[in-house]
DNA sequence: CGGCCATTTGACACCTGTCAATGTCTGTGG
DNA sequence: CCACAGACATTGACAGGTGTCAAATGGCCG
């Protein structure tokens, strides 16, 4: 499609805002500092003085809390062309931690390259703030999912906003999309046991509407789990208003 | 204590920051265009072009998402001295409604108006940042509550949490506070039935833990509410806690 | 080969939802 | 003043969704 090799970030952007040239070469220029973590290693990144961000560029990050009784709620994923620590470089970090999935890479964006950034492409900044702000709709739906859906509906619903943050950056379709995560993880997002995840992942199999086996997810009924997770993408795309 | 009837958001933003007179003048300019909203009636402020954001100054509102199925999961309360369609003004809203509880008091404040107050004193936007950073931390927190405890400590963190923001705006302390949600609203917040929430709520009463009841919850065993609830009030991030 | 991790499955308990009925209080209208 | 309706709170009986415990299977890697 592109003759050029764009980064994850760009490609997401892009698909809420048609960037000139001098703002993809401000956005590329974000990406200098590289930085690789290893999976299961935790980066910390608590409310300490974080001067920094990272712009996911490969792999998988979630982000949770953990209670005192061991069990711990994850609150988002991170896949290629997100931020991480977007907010608590804005405002201020509230205490999750950040656990690499697998081995990931990453850009590190120091606090004032970004505000330089943002004051010489103003377009640009609106289209990050988009980011975070469908960043924060997808918390909020996921609150929404936890509390009033039933097991079989959030985990087709997750799955399916999966597959459409995924599809923005070419990374999947409706047929499915490479997916690293554990029943484990699942569990720790979804508020279940893992044991019920397998459940619920095997009922939806029979169901033959998606199949979630060997790292990779397969849409076998695109239609009847939006159907059965009542998925409205709409809170995904909130292309519009911000940039008229 | 003071002498001068400040407002809730002044009381709330002094606890974080000590504000000089210029900028509690400041603060209090923004106060100028009072509104009220008759309770349950739904006040739209959808992701449209909402030009102006409110300041609650008396009564409580509930943000919430409703589902097609009918059912309601409630995101946020408001109280006073919490901010309204805040972020519907610096970033893009996400499609909530919002409903007062009872007959609320509150100040528009135009976006035009909140910017200009900003560039005049650094300090109250930074302050105001960190009351909007702390309002998405309680999400999360919610998150986390919904997913990973039991009802009962679910409800114990909810009236803990409760009870400290209401503190920070003097209107209750280690020993209770005027509350006046109904049972339904509590479960629509917890993501339990109405039902349930009151099997839970007896049980917290005959345990000598906290009384809900006409209108006012009572700490009866404030430790050991928080206790059940492992409530651990760091992510308010109240720098100057009112409760000690 | 021998651990370790993830997955899978079954049995069972229990937390929570649903259904239904009753009680209480308030406001309204006769 | 009383009858009545409506909203909220309360309680019991019952069903069902999920968690917990335990064990077996299979893949991966040192």
């Amino acid at each position: 499609m592109t003759s050029v090799e764009h980064s994850p970030l760009t490609r997401k952007l892009s698909a809420f805002v048609a960037l000139s040239q001098v703002e993809l070469a401000v956005l590329e220029r974000l990406h200098q500092r590289r930085r690789t973590f290893v999976a299961r290693r935790e980066m910390v990144h608590q409310g300490q003085s974080a001067q920094a961000a990272y712009i996911l560029s490969g792999g998988w990050v979630c982000s949770y809390k953990r209670q005192t009784d061991g069990t711990r709620q994850i609150v988002d994923f991170q896949v290629p062309g997100d931020f991480l620590g977007l907010r608590s470089v804005l405002l201020r970090t509230s205490d999750h931690s950040f656990e690499p999935i697998v081995d990931i890479e990453a850009a590190e964006v120091m606090t004032r390259d970004l505000l330089e950034a943002f004051a010489l492409t103003p377009r640009l900044a609106t289209a990050i703030l988009w980011a975070a702000s469908r960043d924060e709709a997808m918390v909020v739906e996921h609150l929404v999912g936890i509390g009033r859906r039933d097991a079989d509906a959030r985990m087709a619903h997750f799955l399916l906003e999966l597959g459409s943050r995924l599809a923005l950056v070419g990374m999947g379709g409706k047929d499915g999309f490479d997916c690293p995560l554990t029943q484990y993880h699942l569990a720790d997002t979804l508020g279940l046991s893992a044991v019920h995840v397998n459940r619920v992942l095997r009922q939806l199999r029979e169901n033959g509407l998606v199949t979630f086996r060997d790292g990779h997810v397969t849409f076998d009924d695109y239609g009847g789990l939006v159907k059965l997770a009542e998925f409205d993408p709409a809170y995904l795309d909130q292309t519009g208003p911000l940039l008229k």
